[in-house]
DNA sequence: TATTGACGCTTTGTCACACC
DNA sequence: GGTGTGACAAAGCGTCAATA
């Protein structure tokens, strides 16, 4: 392995670069530098480490098990230099230059991402920020992993390496398509009925893939049931189905009302309370202090802060 | 003793092209 | 379509002497 006296520390950019493009071209336009200098980029980092640490594969480039070692370390070196270099308290937004990944659900892709692409547009040009989606029981596990810098999920408890801060509070409504005909007699926003909501096929929201939610739960707890058919990972697959079909879907008011004008489905109350659900952000508590990462915690609270309790 | 400028070597970049 | 390599150019860096 190479000592820090004769390592060139850009080349860490460069086995960043490339273990998140697998691609000489395209790390090379992650860094400004052509396909080749970051081709000799790495027969350099190959030399110094004494590792191929990457093989070509079709077309692209495949990492070694030492490179992908090396990853979730090295993101934390680069993170901990920019930091260092940022200086304290000398965060300028628009001199930034970083990439912030965040992981939520679709409903974030809609209620979050166009406004926050317009604010980094206009404040922080070389920032570049990345929606992912959730992956299943590993929200937390993605942050300390370096894999994702905020995630966007509902509140619950959290180790205590994770920090959190709640955005929205969300209600719930029913949506159907119009004219649907069970629901002839249902006047718009009112609640459907508990019969007629139970007799009805149901479609969920599921990233897990699961077949029961909150709906599920505030049924029980009156002593009813409904029959869920179908589950989608994300809303928008909701309300296309619910467009399409006679099923029945407890949403989001958010997103039930941005898409509401479109005029393929209608908005009732449900038939009972539906608990709302506290949505809140998740950090490493790493980056507390670091500026970069708090002022994207500001941007994203202050584009959501709007939806403020919904429904 | 610290700073500055000249000089030369080394490193790293691009371009063009061969190869897979 | 993508990677690696040779030729060449530009920039960076270390050394050394001159100077304040």
């Amino acid at each position: 392995m190479a000592n820090l006296a004769g390592f060139d520390l850009n080349l860490l950019r460069v086995l960043d670069a490339l273990l998140r493009e697998r691609s000489t071209v395209r790390a090379g336009e992650r860094l400004g530098l052509s396909q080749p200098a970051v081709s000799a980029a790495l027969g350099r980092l190959r030399h110094a480490l004494g590792d191929p640490l990457f093989v070509r594969q079709g077309q692209g480039m495949t990492p070694s098990s030492l490179a992908l070692a090396l990853e979730p370390e090295l993101r934390r070196v680069l993170q901990d230099l920019e930091t260092l270099l940022r200086g304290p308290g000398g965060f300028d937004p628009a001199q930034a230059t970083f990439d912030f990944r965040i992981s939520g659900t679709d409903f974030f892709s809609s209620m979050l991402m166009p406004a926050l692409v317009q604010r980094l547009a206009a404040r922080a040009p070389g920032v570049r920020v990345q929606l992912v989606d959730l992956v299943p029981d590993a929200y937390v596990e993605m942050l300390d992993r370096y894999e994702v810098d905020l995630g966007l999920i509902p509140e619950r408890d959290f180790p205590a390496w994770v920090a959190h801060a709640r955005l929205l509070t969300c209600g719930f409504v029913v949506v159907a398509r119009r004219g649907h005909p069970r629901l002839a007699s249902v006047p718009a926003a009112a609640p459907v009925p508990l019969p007629l909501y139970c007799a009805l096929d149901h479609v969920l929201c599921s990233p897990e893939g699961r077949l029961h939610g909150l709906g599920d739960a505030a049924l029980a707890a009156a002593g009813h049931r409904r029959r869920v058919v179908a589950s989608v990972p994300v809303f928008e697959g909701v309300l296309r189905i619910v467009a399409q079909t006679d099923l029945l879907a407890l949403v989001p008011v958010p997103i039930a009302r941005m898409r509401a004008t479109e005029g393929t489905y209608d908005i009732y109350a449900p038939p009972v309370p539906i608990s709302p659900v506290h949505l809140c952000m998740i950090w490493h508590r790493r980056f507390d202090d670091d500026p970069g990462h708090r002022w994207m915690r500001g941007q994203v609270a202050e584009v959501l802060a709007p939806l403020g309790r919904v429904g």
